[in-house]
This record gives structure tokens, sequence and C-alpha cells, in this order.
DNA sequence: CTTGACTCTCTAGCCGACTATAGACTTTAA
DNA sequence: TTAAAGTCTATAGTCGGCTAGAGAGTCAAG
């Protein structure tokens, strides 16, 4: 299993190869900055330093910044696949936590879902009223009926930022 | 229709009457912090200033603060409420740009749509592909085959920041 | 007339995930 | 050998929409 999985996230061709920062950051196409900001955060870390001071990483690194790109993608935080990888690295398997934040994803996914729907129906409401009148003469020029109907019409305000 | 408006939003009793931002930031549950940033954003301005700075507002201000906070709730930032706002108040009718910033909010709210069911498509087959394994012990302590699936799988990257 | 509540300006901080810049040093290829 | 390209650290800036605090001045009730 981690034979396969080795050969798909990292050539195993020359496991010696240590790989400079840059080459890191080309072959996994993550900025250079943005490495060393995760260093920062405890997210990878390379394997040694040269006495200039220069990073050193290994083909693991490679497979670390296509985890977290592949997590961020499914919309986990940089703070939550920071859980997962303490875990890990703590020996234990992650994966309870992991099917946890899944399970949370997707509930929240859910709801995001289900309110822009709420929304879209809202805004194509507003449209529907409007497309009857016309563009160039809409509406009093010091008081534009379109924008007061809005202001004013007590539908419910939803809040997207939780 | 104006004065229909009027009676919706503002109170016509005591027109003369004029509000301390304290006062207003009640009315419309607005921080006051928040609308003495709004001024700075071009959003709301007082109708005057008394000698010692205080702001003074009319209901107008309650108008415009609720408007705002619908045109928020609708997903509106406030860099376009500020587009809208200020066409309106060089006399022109805004109803042609708000018009378009619907349809564009709605065409990009379809999208986000369209790409957060893909998304818990994509989670929720990772939730089913796992379900069926132990979670005492779900996988090697080293390597936590849960977590490599999901960074070595080539299933296609989503990115939501546009 | 005092006191407490309000208001003023200005500045800084927050969230998250970076990006950019300055100034110094190191490595690599011609 | 030299010059370009890469790397280092540290700091600051970006986006949006606020919030908090300092320190000073003002207003209104008792």
């Amino acid at each position: 299993m981690i034979a396969v999985v080795k050969q798909v996230c990292c050539e195993v061709s020359s496991p010696k190869k240590l790989l400079k920062i840059g080459e890191l950051a080309k072959q996994t196409d993550v900025a250079v900055g943005t490495i060393r900001y995760y260093e920062g955060l405890g997210l990878i870390k390379p394997v040694e330093r040269s006495e200039s001071g220069y990073r050193y990483y290994d083909c693991e690194a490679i497979n670390r910044l296509q985890f977290i790109k592949k997590a961020q993608s499914l919309q986990f935080s940089l703070s939550e696949i920071q859980q997962v990888l303490g875990i890990r690295s703590q020996g234990d398997p992650a994966c309870p936590l992991v099917r946890d934040l899944l399970k949370q994803k997707i509930a929240h996914l859910e709801e995001q879902i289900y309110r822009m729907k709420q929304l879209k129906d809202e805004l194509e409401a507003y449209q529907q009223r409007w497309e009857n009148r016309p563009l160039d003469n809409p509406c009093n020029k010091e008081l534009c009926s379109l924008i007061e109907e809005v202001a004013c019409s007590d539908i419910p305000v939803h809040n997207f930022r939780d």
C-alpha cells in the first residue's frame, strides 16, 4: 500500500535526492513563499538545512504539499490540516478526526447550498418583478423605486458570514 | 410611491428631528463604528455637523443604512453598494446597474451552488469508501491510508477562491 | 456644577492565506 | 572570476468588513 502510494506521489527512482525549496515549489506548483509560510505554521519541515541555512526536502515533502493542496480543495482550512498532520506526526491514526471533519464539512456544505438556493430564488424574484419595467425611464430620478423596494421590503435578511 | 416608501422606511411624524450617531445606530442596529466606517467609504454622510464635530442625521440615513443592510444580505459587497449609491447621488437612475449586478449575482450563485454540490458529492464519496473500515484500527499507524488516499488520488482539484 | 454617557479622531488589530519587498548571502553556470 | 539566479530572514501589505482602544472633548440630567 505504501509502495503504491509512493509510486503515485513521488519518484522512487532517486530516493536520496534532496530538493531545494525552489525545486520543490516547481514540482508541486506551490510558491516558495507559501512553503516557508507553511513551515511557520508547522505544516512542513525540511529534512535538513545546509550550513548556510538552505532548506533541503525529500520527496515526502512533495506528498505533504500535495496532501495540503488536496485538503484545501476539499475546503479544509490550514488549521484543520494542521490538526490532522499533527495527530499523524504523533504516530496516531488521524482517520477518526478526518472522518469527523468530513462529516462536519458535508453538513456545512448542505447548509450553504440551501442558503444559496434561497438567496438565488430571492434575487430571481426581484429580477422578475422588474423585468417588465422599461430600462430607459425606469423610475423617478430622485428616488429609484427599485432600490427603495429592495431597501424597504421586509423579506427576511440572510447572513452568510457564520 | 415615494410616500409609500417613506411610510415604510422612516417616521414621517417628526421630519425635522435629527439623530446623533448613537441614536441612528440604535434605530438601525448598525454599530456606531460601522457607520463611521461607512462614511469613510462614502456610503453615508450626516446632513450636518455641529461646531464640536458631532454628526447629525435625518431619517434618510435610516433608509440608507437599511438599504445597505438589505443589499449586503443579498450578497452585494460594500463597493458594489457604493457604485449603486454613487450613481444615484449623481441624479441618475441606478436601476440598469442594479439589474446588471443582480444578473451577475445570480449567475455567480448558480456557479457556486454547482461547485458546492460537486464538492459535496466528492466528500460523500470518500465517506462512503471509508465507512466500512473499522475506526479503532483503521490503518497503518505510520502512514494513514485514508490520508494518503486523499493526498494521492487524482480527483480534480477545485478552487473556490475566485 | 458636576458627573457620567456620549462623541470625536486616529491608529491598530482581527480573520485567513498568502504575496511582496529589502537587504544580505550562497550557489551555479559560463 | 564574475554575474545571474537562487535563497535567507524579517517585516509589511493585501483583501473585506469590521472592532477595539487611547486620549480628548461635549452634552444632558440631577
